[in-house]
DNA sequence: ACAGAAAGCTAACATGCGTTAATAGACGGT
DNA sequence: ACCGTCTATTAACGCATGTTAGCTTTCTGT
């Protein structure tokens, strides 16, 4: 395994008091959020790359991130497929509590820092707070909503599109943990992982790169996105921030007519 | 909407005494299985296109499907991407209960037999069988699971793979659901669904099948897949069904080397 | 400031896939 | 048995993307 591992302490860290607040924040009181903070048992620290869990090891924690990206990545035949991207704020292996072993891998995207809690203490939870069990599931289906939304991405559109729709949605998710960025996103992707995430080779990652910024659409450097308007570069890759769940109803179809 | 509704009666129907055993099966005793189909309210056929459930609609009650393949679709632009595929013993719509609206539709493909739970029921479930809760969390973590495996196969497969890869799954799991079948897998997909649920243009769906046969890999017809060698199929495919938590333990890297 | 390494960029060529068009075959309804 | 419609098939052409190779820029450690 790459990557450093640092302890930074037990039970008390420094927390803003909602970092959990975007995953969860719409069906959980100030009481619940807080009382989630409390569960979190110890705070470390991973080096770029590290592997924080491995697929198919069993394991007696879960992870919540706290700084940094989280990538969940399936390796096969000496690729590396990224199938997703875990921003603060979000559990990134709840499954293995249900599931017991993960079928695919949790790795750090730059720096990261994470805090974790033990099976046992999320049991109790089940138990005794059933609207944070509830809260819970509701934060892996929409990993799922988000997965299908992957998928659709694949599905529909081009190179260019692809990079511009992932960091469309990572603006959003940012904006819903209360992390919102005016002018640039700063990520530590590499176009190597950019590539590895929209399923085209690091060659064509460095075309599309190019596209968008000859489109004026978002100049892209070292991972890190500048753009003046973040409308136009949602509409150029047909972002719709429903599947997020963000705040209101979802539009139905009368309302596109 | 399209598709004909058929009632066809309401808590007492004719089931198999396991038709959930696949999904749920490894977590839940025999008692708990039965209690699960005992919270069937109405079973209902509805027509191939028939859309069960609209995107951002509310419902107040979840659908178990018994017979027949579901799709989960998502409309964009005149076009209609599949982002999943269902087999009997699948609930196809927990989320409805947990986030109250859904992102995507929910579509039968081909004629369906679905049984239908209300999110009363549900809540009685949550709260007085904490094992059946869980299993249903896992029934959706499960759901995510089988959307990483369609991301990574969107990033890594070529057409041809990847329709062999879609029947080796349905295979897989119609086995793990007690519908196993030997040498021919009879699905109601024609090439233009093949093509939106691997993102390719029909034409393409069409060379991909001819390729298959041509490979002798296999022949599909009408969406009926017949093969002499479904190993051969799910190696051409890289087909791992360890992201289906089938049984026993998922393979490790070490396995591999 | 320097050197090595990692990341970014460009070019040339091959291939997978999209698009359009046109035809053949299979199915369902009358 | 007939007809119309849906589905499957084939061909020609253009674009998106993969691959290999080589070069340039930026970062990092000393």
């Amino acid at each position: 395994m790459n990557g450093t591992t640092e302890l930074l302490g037990t039970a008390s860290f420094p927390l803003t008091g909602n970092f959990l607040a975007g995953r969860l924040r719409h069906n959980l009181s100030l009481d619940d959020l807080q009382y989630i903070e409390g569960l979190v048992e110890s705070v470390e620290e991973h080096d770029d790359g590290a592997r924080l869990l491995s697929r198919g090891i069993k394991t007696d924690r879960s992870t919540i991130l706290i700084e940094g990206y989280i990538f969940r990545t399936i390796e096969s035949g000496n690729k590396r497929f990224i199938t997703g991207v875990h921003v603060p704020g979000d559990f990134v292996d709840l499954h293995g509590f249900a599931l017991k072993r993960l079928d695919h891998n949790i790795d750090a995207a730059g720096k990261v820092k994470v805090g974790s809690v033990s099976h046992e203490t999320l049991r109790t939870v089940m138990r005794d707070r059933p609207g944070v069990a509830r809260a819970m599931w509701f934060a892996t289906l929409l990993d799922a909503a988000i997965h299908r939304k992957w998928i659709q991405t694949l599905e529909q559109l081009d190179a260019p599109q692809r990079i511009a729709h992932l960091y469309a949605e990572l603006h959003t998710r940012l904006e819903l943990v209360g992390r919102g960025v005016t002018r640039a996103l700063r990520t530590p992707f590499t176009q190597f992982v950019m590539a590895d995430m929209c399923g085209v080779s690091a060659i064509h990652a460095n075309r599309a790169v190019g596209k968008l910024r000859e489109l004026g659409i978002a100049e892209i450097r070292r991972g890190d996105l500048y753009t003046s308007d973040w409308a136009a570069l949602k509409r150029y890759a047909q972002f719709d921030p429903d599947y997020l769940y963000g705040d209101g109803p979802l539009k139905v179809k009368e309302d596109w007519d």
